[in-house]
DNA sequence: ATATAAAACGAACGTTCGTTCTTTTTTTGC
DNA sequence: GCAAAAAAAGAACGAACGTTCGTTTTATAT
């Protein structure tokens, strides 16, 4: 990997650190050269404009992403033993501090505005979501669930808890061990006729 | 009312509809002003501060909360009843168009910078938490839900499913009828062991 | 109707934004 | 080690930001 490159990728580290914390939209290539030691010139070299600088940190975060979440799980895990796993990875994707998710604040953001970055993230939420979607099938076909369940109800369920976990967080209503998450997990669980899960 | 507090009310609910879009902190006077047919400073002469005209911004949402959600419920309702109510008060609070729910917006954006916006902010929803607390606490005394409920977990997945009905739109998880919403919200009261309830 | 106060304006401030240049430094390939 | 290429710095730009100031226009009283 030459300087180029290496460089970037801790420019990127850096960028997602922050964005976690002021937003996508108020990381400033100023503040983030700052942040990056360098020049506000040389960091824009890396990227000739904001929005694909805002775009590389998405990136970048989507490929931290699928190798925590994703790629962690058993090679050959499938249906509920791998839902399991993917909802315990994604709790925990990104821990470096307590910021909330990126992708769930970014959606915030942009889901309003028109551009290239509202494109983007759909694009990786449709994704992920779509990817959960299958698993769920995949459950019910194995018949780890009740066979009348609606994948997409499940999703939309599960993603909710996802939400109310990361958004009720510094309001105190929920902890860091995602207990009331964990708790309506089991019980979405339950109410779908889960045939076998762990605590 | 004077000429001040009338066009400070037009300034407000232009306020919030561009905050509804934009997000509350790229809220800027000046596009307000425009936006509003007047000049910079004379509608800044309405605040002294961008703080305070995004304070301003929430206070006028909560007052457009608190009359279309908590007052425009049958005053002598409680329990179960109330809590149905309140609901559907809730999803439609704010109509005009399509934008989601400027409190969750403005939480996802300040829940990470201090300051008297995050504190204004924390403060309203944890109230509105509270309230609902205690409207489901009431409905256990009524005997509308099993005994062994546990009201903070029970607002916590019913915060949960608004969320992912307000977050989940465009991303066409949802409908404009919150079907997906109902659909979890009527589980929800059937999984505490709700006694009446209407479709 | 007139004096007083409130409201709105227009211009300018210092700062920061994203971006574009040119120049200097550092890395790379032979 | 040296030439070519890549990376970083430095200075400057036009625009927009929040804010201040002095002035002019409106509204509110008596």
């Amino acid at each position: 990997m030459g300087k180029g490159k290496q460089t970037k990728q801790q420019i990127l580290a850096k960028g997602l650190a922050l964005a976690s914390e002021t937003g996508l939209n108020d990381l400033t290539i100023g503040m983030l050269a700052t942040a990056s030691g360098m020049s506000k010139s040389g960091l824009f070299g890396h990227f000739n404009s904001k929005e694909t600088m805002q775009l590389n940190v998405l990136e970048y975060a989507s490929d931290l992403f699928k190798e925590h979440v994703i790629l962690a799980c058993d090679k050959d895990s499938r249906g509920l033993a791998k839902l399991n796993q993917l909802c315990q990875n994604w709790l925990n994707w990104y821990k470096p501090d307590a910021a909330t998710c990126i992708f769930i604040n970014a959606a915030a953001e942009f889901d309003d505005q028109p551009g290239a970055l509202r494109e983007h993230i759909q694009a990786t939420l449709k994704n992920w979501l779509s990817y959960l979607q299958h698993i769920v099938s995949q459950a019910i076909q194995d018949g780890d669930f009740n066979s009348d369940t609606c994948p997409k109800q499940f999703v939309f369920e599960l993603y909710s808890l996802y939400l109310g976990s990361q958004n009720l967080r510094w309001l105190s209503f929920e902890d860091d061990e995602r207990s009331r998450f964990q708790t309506g997990f089991n019980a979405l669980l339950d109410k779908y006729g889960a045939k076998t899960h762990e605590q």
